[in-house]
DNA sequence: ATTATACGCAACCAATAGGTTGCGTTTTAT
DNA sequence: ATAAAACGCAACCTATTGGTTGCGTATAAT
């Protein structure tokens, strides 16, 4: 993967998580389970509409999938995005740790 | 720190990183130096103020800090809120593994 | 002393986000 | 056969975001 497709990527993901609201919804996906969106909907201050809304803009950035059974509407989280947007913060954590030991090496000298 | 502080601090972190232009500071910011903004805005094809929004929307989700010297404004990154980003990911992953796992259990019974 | 640099503040604008309501369709329950 | 549940689509509204420009001020360079 080129490196501004990552960035890329990334930056949509956690825009996606971005939101409390859908921070809420991860959660409640995060039993690794598949929910209809009345389910998720359940107990939320806002109407089955606006879930509906926040579900695609997860979904649009690869943190959930989702399939019809019936009549319902099930989602699953997805990991492997959670997962490309985690390894980008490791790897600027780890850029910035890198940079710190070169410069205490640098006053040092 | 109590669980909602901890979403709703994540969230805003999320925010913040959920951007390209800001992502590309971030990354700028991640040789762990001071910068500032004429520095930061070099190459962007942004108006320095544009710059300064998005620097602003990062020191209010507290992922960089600021100082004044001389007539320079000068930032750094602050990696306690990436690494609480990160940390949010972590357990989300974790979670998830862990019910993965439940399930599997389930299955072989 | 004058000029140039680096910045902050505020007004302004268009586009997007977050939210609602209304309505139609498909699937399930009675 | 009817009714209810679960949803999608679309219109609509307001607040926020991302961006601009203009202008004033403090610091640094000449």
């Amino acid at each position: 993967m080129s490196n501004k497709s990552f960035v890329n990527k990334s930056a949509t993901v956690f825009s996606a998580l971005g939101d409390m609201t859908r921070l809420e919804l991860v959660s409640r996906l995060s039993d690794g389970e598949q929910h209809s969106i009345v389910q998720l909907a359940d107990g939320l201050e806002l109407s089955r509409q606006g879930v509906t809304k926040h579900l695609n803009v997860l979904k649009q950035a690869g943190v959930v999938s989702c399939k019809r059974v019936g009549r319902e509407s099930r989602f699953t989280i997805r990991t492997e995005s959670i997962d490309t947007a985690r390894d980008y913060l490791t790897r600027a954590s780890a850029q910035w740790e890198e940079a710190i030991e070169r410069l205490r090496a640098t006053v040092e000298d």
